[in-house]
DNA sequence: TGCATGACTCGAG
DNA sequence: CCTCGAGCCATGC
């Protein structure tokens, strides 16, 4: 049965609301699997795809809790300047950074990635 | 319930 | 082009 909420209390504890919660995750996981390969979208391009306007934080959160070796092309996600984010330390992840370059995505000398040419657009 | 924390974004200056 | 500040919103303590 489904545990009757106590109305004032739902901790994240509650099933219902963790099986929502994860299937926000999937849809945002599965959006970004679905930015083809040699282009790239923002946070907040990818919330709006899987349905979630102005959730860009929460998409940055999800990438940010991605285990280690993670199939997902995670790295196709940058910020809506064009620019790897910078991670908890301040710097921007040479990994993703390479990663991008290996699959054919160009950076200008200050960093940035031309999005009119590798921004991913949906069809 | 309140308050701080961000892989964010946008508009000013 | 850059730095800031404000707005945004799920989380976590």
């Amino acid at each position: 049965m489904k545990r009757a909420r106590t109305a004032s209390r739902d901790p994240r504890g509650s099933t219902d609301a963790r099986t929502a919660r994860d299937e926000l995750v999937q849809r945002i996981l599965a959006t970004v699997d679905s930015i083809p390969k040699g282009s790239v979208a923002s946070y907040g391009q990818v919330a709006r795809e899987a349905g979630l306007p102005r959730h860009a934080r929460l998409v940055g959160r999800v990438l940010r809790e991605l285990p280690t070796g993670s199939k997902l092309a995670w790295h196709r996600v940058v910020n809506a300047a064009g620019r790897i984010s910078p991670r908890a330390d301040g710097t921007p992840s040479p990994e993703q950074h390479r990663r991008l370059e290996r699959e054919g995505v160009h950076f200008e000398p200050n960093g940035r990635i031309d999005l009119a040419r590798f921004g991913w657009r949906p069809k």
